[in-house]
DNA sequence: CACTTTTACTTGACCAGTCAATGATTGCTC
DNA sequence: GAGCAATCATTGACTGGTCAAGTAAAAGTG
């Protein structure tokens, strides 16, 4: 195997090959990320907000009236209690966001996103839809499904080997 | 298509179904990429460097004698320069890199990789190619290859749309 | 050779992710 | 029911990404 050269390798400018298809798949995973981060993030900025920003509103939207306490809202991103709360801070700031302490248990703070939040979520829906399209557009639609299936198996072998963890 | 119901919808126990497999795939690359980059980050943190200074690290490695120009380093990776300058700077301070004005233009700073940064980057080595094995673990060998396929086709569709932009 | 433009960074400011420490409740146990 | 542990959230400090503005040197132009 002497002279393989993937997109990847070229992208980077480097020589060598890399070590293993694993480490190439990874290195692949993260860039392709990247770049479709870059591409998310320029369809919903014009709009003032961030992509983790947009994230929270969605899931917002999806617990509907009842509300969610914060850790809730971590649990269903990726990340870890402190950024929420400053990410809701800056969205309860824009008006998009409501906090109430919960009157059940007083440890908890219940978030709702506001009308406002939900006529900003239903125009970037249709934006962010023919954009994730669009970056997906090299791919056939049994391709799509093909590395959906990968990318699940990838993260079912992490889930096995750390449990917890969700986003 | 009633009832499908992938790994991921079940992850963010969102109840409706995805719009597209397009929305899906990229949803997909996203929390693939989290996952797998806090991986690699638990391998790399232990040595007191985050996963950015380790890919500087080996840039300015693959680099060689001859030194790299900061922006040069940045188009190798993701990043703007501004983000690049800094994460030498603590480079720098960890005396793993070195930085000196280029006397040819002396507009540039050429940065190298020193010897501790070398003999850092040799015991990861094989802690990341191990981890990088263990985090596609769920794949058969072919499977890698036909991830790396799709994810490079991904790539291509965006450079063609946005031309430049390495990373 | 002065004047503008371009290139290569650097600095400042803000958003975001992560860890450690803290406050405020609530629940458990004796 | 007093005391202690666990839970929910917040704050502080640091790394990192990004944009806008600034500085310094080089290159192009008259």
């Amino acid at each position: 195997m002497g002279q393989r050269r993937s997109a990847i390798q070229r992208e980077i400018r480097q020589t060598r090959p890399f070590a293993t298809p694993e480490q190439e798949g990874v290195l692949g995973v993260l860039r392709t990320a990247d770049v479709l981060r870059r591409h998310l993030s320029s369809l919903v900025e014009p709009h003032d907000i961030t992509i983790q920003q947009f994230n929270v509103l969605r899931i917002l939207r999806g617990a509907g009236a009842s509300g969610l306490p914060t850790l809730d809202v971590a649990d269903r991103m990726i990340e870890q209690a402190p950024g929420i709360t400053r990410l809701m801070d800056r969205l309860e700031a824009k008006g998009l966001v409501r906090r109430v302490r919960c009157p059940r248990d007083r440890r908890q703070v219940l978030g709702y996103i506001t009308p406002r939040g939900l006529s900003l979520l239903a125009r970037l829906d249709a934006v962010v839809e023919r954009g994730d399209s669009a970056a997906l557009g090299g791919l056939k639609r049994g391709e799509a499904l093909k590395l959906i299936r990968l990318l699940d198996a990838i993260r079912a072998g992490h889930a096995r080997s750390q449990s917890s963890n969700s986003k």
